[in-house]
DNA sequence: AAACCCATGTAACGCGTTACATGATTAT
DNA sequence: ATAATCATGTAACGCGTTACATGGGTTT
């Protein structure tokens, strides 16, 4: 079973959905940390369908398409509870281009290096601002009250308050680049 | 042209290499971000030769197999260059299985959850002291003098280092999350 | 008029993993 | 004996991206 169909799963059990409210849901916080296109989460519900894992309806509307609104069954419930209470090996690799091209730095010129890194620092300065900002809009939407760790808003407060700290951690690892670069060295000791 | 192509430029501008020694070297720190299997490596490095970003040399030796020893061509040096020189953009998924459980974290019993949590603590407590580990030796390789920014070392130094930053901050978020499922609730106003 | 939203599908392609395949030498 | 190291390849498969395809309704 692929993780996307897990993804899927983990979605529909808060509540039904529709592929294309499936889709969308990629675009908010989870999207951080996994996506899939409609072209591949259409064909992956019809399977979960075909596999007894979701209840599908159609639903017809006017003014819009027909759409099938999609469930859990009790074997996609067993399925999803079975993943999340399964330990996940931590994969070796998180594929990052910028660390390879961090990796030949050597190979550039400084001022090409700096600028580099510059671009990285303003991508990710944007994004952090982007998942405080969506961070705000959230506890604003818990009235200041405590989020219950048994709630789906627990899983929404893990994911994006790691965004942010992700988020700051590489925003502060491209500044101290660029200082190193400023100065043409690293002291190493400075780090023990 | 697949990044891979790119890891491999890279890592045979600093050196010539065989396959098997580039294999090898994503086991190194480069493979924490980026890394291929040998049945990947030698299909691409053939046809990096045959696109002429590679010459190939077949070296003969006793008591082992013969060998393929790979180094840049003028061209292969351009292409790894300008991709040096390109911006990335920063993607907006960074695939975290263990992220996507936790958006569901809400679904399972708190026990559970905090068997998920600890079982990820341990896992990147692990690597976090691995990585440590290889700073310090690579410290001690330098001698306590300092990393020149225009050196294949300062490279090393970026990723080593990036590692540990973000193994930390995964580390941390594990024990939060620990602290939060201990007291059932999180009170957001303390992260504003 | 052009662009965007809703809503669903299929097809082609490439990258990455797993598995198949060989074989001598050296270390435990 | 068994495993590990050196060294290179191919084949099958699945996941994920890009592109092709349709079409009415709403907003700019």
């Amino acid at each position: 079973m692929s993780v996307l169909r897990y993804a899927l799963l983990g979605l529909i059990s808060k509540e039904s959905r529709t592929g294309y409210e499936l889709v969308a849901e990629f675009e908010h916080p989870i999207g951080n940390f996994w996506n899939a296109l409609h072209s591949q989460v259409y064909p992956e519900l019809s399977q979960m369908h075909q596999d007894d894992l979701i209840n599908c309806v159609q639903v017809k509307q006017e003014g819009k398409p027909d759409k099938k609104v999609y469930s859990l069954t009790t074997k996609g419930y067993v399925v999803l509870q079975q993943w999340l209470n399964t330990f996940v090996k931590t994969p070796r690799t998180m594929r990052d281009e910028f660390m390879l091209k961090a990796y030949f730095m050597g190979e550039v010129s400084a001022k090409s290096a700096r600028d580099q890194f510059e671009s990285q620092l303003r991508d990710h300065e944007g994004r952090l601002q982007t998942l405080e900002e969506s961070l705000t809009a959230f506890i604003q939407d818990q009235e200041g009250g405590p989020i219950r760790t048994n709630t789906a808003e627990f899983g929404r407060w893990l994911v994006v308050w790691k965004g942010i700290m992700t988020e700051r951690t590489y925003v502060e690892w491209c500044r101290q680049a660029l200082h190193w670069l400023e100065v043409g060295e690293v002291r190493p000791q400075m780090f023990r």
